[in-house]
DNA sequence: ATTGCGGGTTACAACGTTGTAGAAACCAGG
DNA sequence: CCTGGTTTCTACAACGTTGTAACCCGCAAT
């Protein structure tokens, strides 16, 4: 049912090797022998065996990217961008979703796509520096804040000076029981302390004193964990006139508790959340939040594994830096 | 760097043959054979190629699940679910995104994996029945409803009474101009024909008159689309006082815009959705909508998949159909 | 002592492809 | 017609794994 070269040049009359170097574009065959193998190709529906192709090139044109949760519209997002630049490279991309937990992620990055992938871009929840230390071998590139000056490539945003900013911009809007919602204690919450670290950076910068009670630890960053935490946050005597989220699904459940609490958002309380995802361009209302440059973030990800794969596999481990900006929309406006 | 069956041989002092056996669980090794090989195994931290096990067992332990976009909702928590019973089975996911465009679909279904991937679960936007039926060889379920009777497994919802159902409940709550958005006349449109055959019998079963003008159409299915439809839909000189999205992102769009009419949901426009996304839990108002049941659905196809790739390769296709259930919501409540 | 048996192990071939090296065919210039 | 160089093609081996068949060995039954 399914050819092989073998076939084909059985068919065509020559040699298997003709067949291949007709298949890969080989530049010295005859146009009329050429046209004979394409004809046998095309007859039979040949297509290459990848795994046998890939056992002989020691390349298999795939890359994985494992994330923790494709159902977290950040995650998709991402996954979109890498995939796009991916194709330009010519790969494909085999998309994990580890669950965040230490067994899936160290699967990812050697257990499952040992030489069936080149390459691996993963944002680890779970695995420390040490951890993967110990995954010699695989090129990778690893996504935000867990890993700091690991032994892989990386790529991240800035995410101190982007919570300094939009606290900044909470406190410009003349708020001074700013709360923040997302902090966790956990190793895995390397974001939540950066951002927290930028959140009481911009508060010290103000003169507004920190307040313990105002910042929430939300142990998941879920719809459910944001409006669990708002209406916690609500029970305090002085209610917080705005609040942080540290991720935009934390601060779209809260939304939702501070629509259930009767208040009005950015009246009685704003609120700012951490992605620009799409969800935040039509809740209601409208969320401010910062965006990190997803589509620049996959770019430079795909490149720097694209730089491993090809010229210095043992180059010291770069850190990439990617922009972002306010995207500042009704739930915590612009001043003016 | 990378060790292969054969070094661990000569380390362990015994034939390539033995170490594979252990690797593959044989049972008759000797107890302390056994013991070294594993050492030596460790020692060298060896992991075995996958392209040539593959190449040599002609299965790859990988299917692959292709979906029109990752950033659409639906099509992320389906992935999770897909990868989740896919676990079960021992596969790996490899998550294609296909944009829905009628080249990446056929690549995603002949090129792409072949010989790579041992089936393929497939969302297909423009492939037919006939492009389809031209892709033999590899085992594959059809998700959704564009290709009706096709070549292939089949999974699906019954679009028709889930629409009929939940345009019955907005007909239930006393509404007559209901509206419905998310119509298309494209052949890619196949769920969007059988939605709006389940709308128009529901209006009928009321004696409600079919209306065109309360049709809108939507090129795609995403947030920005509905929230255009609905304003559209509101400049008529009667308002609707209802709207059936056919998805939960255009339901999303619409709240949005009615939201900026300053119009109240459900008092003045009730809304539903279909889909059940993550989301629609969480907006202001939340959402009404048919709740698919995704994981049944994701189940359903893999065990489809792993009937074609175990025993019958050439039974004839079957066509499987997932409960679904209506979320009765904020946007258009339980008339109690 | 020989045979039979089966557990433990091994050599070898094969999966389908491509790199290497070289053979065969061709061409131009003498 | 030969020479030298290029184009075109081919045979062979190799990638790392596993299935097949066979071998060796010790032991129980003859």
């Amino acid at each position: 049912m399914r050819h092989r070269l073998k076939d084909v040049a059985e068919r065509a009359g020559v040699s298997v090797k003709t067949v291949s170097n007709v298949v890969n574009g080989y530049q010295h065959v005859r146009a009329d022998t050429r046209a004979r193998v394409e004809e046998a190709i095309a007859e039979l529906h040949y297509r290459p065996n990848l795994s046998a192709r890939n056992l002989r090139k020691g390349r298999t044109g795939v890359i994985a990217l494992a994330v923790p949760e494709l159902d977290i519209p950040y995650f998709a997002e991402l996954a979109r961008h890498v995939v796009a630049a991916a194709a330009e490279h010519g790969w494909t991309v085999l998309i994990d979703q580890t669950g965040g937990g230490p067994e899936q992620e160290r699967k990812a990055a050697s257990g499952i796509g040992d030489h069936m992938i080149d390459g691996l871009i993963l944002s680890p929840l779970a695995l420390t520096a040490d951890d993967l230390a110990a995954l010699d071998g695989l090129p990778m590139v690893l996504l935000g804040e867990r890993v700091d000056h690991g032994p892989a490539d990386h790529v991240m945003i800035d995410n101190v000076a982007a919570a300094r900013e939009i606290t900044a911009h909470l406190v410009g809007l003349g708020r001074r029981r700013i709360a923040a919602i997302g902090s966790q204690r956990t190793p895995e919450g390397a974001s939540a302390r950066l951002r927290l670290e930028g959140y009481t950076t911009a508060l010290a910068e103000a003169g507004i004193e920190y307040d313990d009670s105002l910042v929430a630890p939300a142990p998941a960053w879920h719809r459910a964990d944001g409006a669990a935490a708002m209406r916690h946050l609500l029970t305090a005597e002085v209610r917080p006139d705005a609040v942080f989220c540290f991720n935009d699904t934390l601060a779209l459940g809260a939304l939702r508790a501070l629509h259930e609490a009767g208040l009005r958002v950015p009246e009685d309380v704003a609120v700012a959340g951490f992605d620009d995802i799409e969800d935040g361009r039509f809740s209601i209302p409208t969320l401010s939040t910062v965006a990190p440059d997803k589509e620049r973030i996959a770019r430079l990800a795909v490149e720097l594994l694209a730089g491993r794969l090809t010229a210095d596999r043992d180059a010291p481990p770069r850190e990439l830096v990617a922009p972002h900006r306010l995207a500042l929309r009704e739930s915590a406006p612009s001043p003016c």
